[in-house]
DNA sequence: CTTAGCACTCGAGGCTTTTGAGTGCCAAGG
DNA sequence: CCTTGGCACTCAAAAGCCTCGAGTGCTAAG
């Protein structure tokens, strides 16, 4: 059905018109890339991509663009990822070597994706669940307020404010706390939840109430609050690119926490990149806009995703590359901490 | 010089242009306000204004437009905050009360600012300096790898990782830890820094070294960073207004940190609105929009700053009010807990 | 100081023309 | 059957032109 010679003029119409943003025609596209066939071939050629749905033309007597399914074969089967420079690695390295606090790198990663793609980078803080808790601290804030303090062994902090049923004393915070840490500590947090029982039965009846709240927030909360955390930047990048009139609802679409979190998509395996493209994702107001994305993190151990959206008229070779790149030193960098 | 009308005029042309995103003329403003004069005796007070620098027309044969200096005199002595409604301050209220946690609240503020004003709102995260220290956790990570955890008596929780110079054991850690938190808590951070010779008495002369490097974090690291954290939102409605080719400075600049302290101005008194108008503020990419700053916090405990920024083409009353009640509603809810 | 009258300006919007890149189709040649 | 040159055709974008009208400044009279 589509023979080499087709595949090649649609990877070339691909090409060139991410780099002209233009729509291109079949005189220029013999120029480009030097066909060894008349343009009138490739325009038969043309018009069988168009009818298959890979291209299609703005208005009659314009060249032609990809449509969402002619950047699908792209990325699937026409370009590979393209690997970063030895300088730009050696740049993510070191920057992400400086970082101080889980925050810190989570905010120097996304940074650094928008400068590698000059587009718009979103990453998702790591996951809790696979780490394994070190210290609880509980703080009295008021007498029917406490807060829950949790360090992991990865050297993450979480915090939550609790509302007590009833006051309590330091004593019985005290005492609370030193059964907590000794049940729970060097645990996973993910296997916490089915330790909540035991840990019952050694609270005196009269504070279980108040224990059962703490513990409640400490599964609940902060661990799976946790998981919504999400942070983006680069929106300048989306002012380069004309989106008609959409991108107010592009930028609509970036607040909200929840689309976010779909956009970067199910698969939480790292080095396994995934790239979603204008209509596939299900977002109002995205339909011109493509995902790439991936988990960071090792297969044993993943922690989160990140990734890079962009108009679906993309450099995807370079952004997979991109995107590959840093999720590799970021889960290298938060694996060893 | 400037009569009464003149004044009156300045202040509907302000209004006007406002609402309708239009240059206004002499008729259409006799129309609209019920001037009890012709048009003609209005062009002549315009004439005058014009002369003066507070209104321009985009050219010949258009209606006016405020320049900034005219906005400046309108936002100085023709204007007052507009109060929100009864029901706006309740919906605060009760968004601002749920919140759980620092960030939670950081967040939620922004968002409201947002909703409220339907433009780009601005939040410094509140300071330190004031709080007292209620705890302070030293969690080794590796032997010469240690994590810094300081709690506040508002309930603040911060981290820092620090390398140390040398290994440490188990005991050391607990003995600087017992000596920080005797010697600290209670008082407030911000006289932590004179207290750090003091207790380095307390510390054995071979272990100084490390003690001394956890010291500088709890001071320099976690104390200053933190007035650094500033967050922002509703870039969105920044596409609305036609901001013809500067939208791509304006979001670079939003990106910038730096860039954002500056804009919320140097008074962090609280009850204090303060207004900057385009070219008022000293930033590139930002000459056509203005912000509108405040403190949070008490005058006692001034905390950090909070505002939001738009068009110079901007709703000041109503943008004023927004932001002075909930800087008033995060103040009362940060004060308090 | 105010006002009516008036000539003038000039951008916005509507309409037409021109231009040229690009197409589809056909018939001839390999 | 694939390729190719030729050719008529299409149509968006750019340029030119015209009209319309809101809005102005000026002047002279009230």
């Amino acid at each position: 059905m589509l023979d080499e010679r087709k595949l090649t003029v649609l990877r070339a119409i691909v090409e060139d018109y991410v780099s002209t943003t233009e729509p291109v025609g079949s005189k220029s596209l013999v120029d480009r890339h030097h066909f060894d066939v008349s343009p009138a071939t490739i325009r038969n050629d043309m018009a069988v991509l168009e009818e298959q749905g890979f291209i299609a033309q703005p208005h009659t007597s314009a060249g032609r663009i990809p449509t969402d399914k002619g950047y699908r074969l792209f990325v699937d089967r026409l370009s590979s990822v393209k690997p970063l420079s030895t300088a730009e690695r050696r740049a993510i390295e070191s920057f992400l070597a400086g970082a101080y606090s889980l925050d810190d790198v989570v905010m120097r990663t996304v940074r650094l994706l928008v400068q590698l793609t000059r587009q718009v980078a979103v990453v998702q803080y790591p996951s809790l669940t696979r780490s394994a808790i070190r210290h609880i601290e509980l703080v009295p804030l008021a007498p029917t307020k406490l807060l829950v303090v949790l360090i992991t062994d990865t050297g993450r902090v979480e915090q939550c404010a609790v509302d007590l049923p009833a006051p309590w004393d330091d004593a019985s915070v005290s005492h609370v706390r030193a059964v907590l840490n000794a049940c729970l500590g060097g645990h996973k947090l993910a296997d916490a939840a089915a330790m909540v029982p035991d840990l019952s039965e050694r609270i005196p009846a009269e504070e279980r109430a108040n224990a059962n709240a703490v513990f409640s927030v400490l599964l609940a909360s902060m661990i799976e609050r946790n998981e919504q955390k999400i942070v983006f930047a680069g929106t300048a990048n989306l002012a380069a690119h004309d989106f008609s009139r959409g991108l107010r609802d592009v930028l609509e679409a970036l607040e909200e926490q929840v689309v976010l979190i779909r956009l970067l998509g199910e698969a939480t395996e790292p080095a396994i990149l995934t790239v979603t493209i204008g209509s596939e994702n299900r977002v109002a107001g995205l339909e011109a806009t493509s995902v790439v994305s991936t988990g960071y993190g090792s297969s044993a151990q993943p922690l989160a995703k990140l990734g890079v959206l962009g108009p679906t008229r993309m450099d995807y070779p370079g952004t997979m590359g991109a995107v590959r790149a840093v999720a590799r030193y970021v889960g290298q960098i938060l694996m060893e901490s």
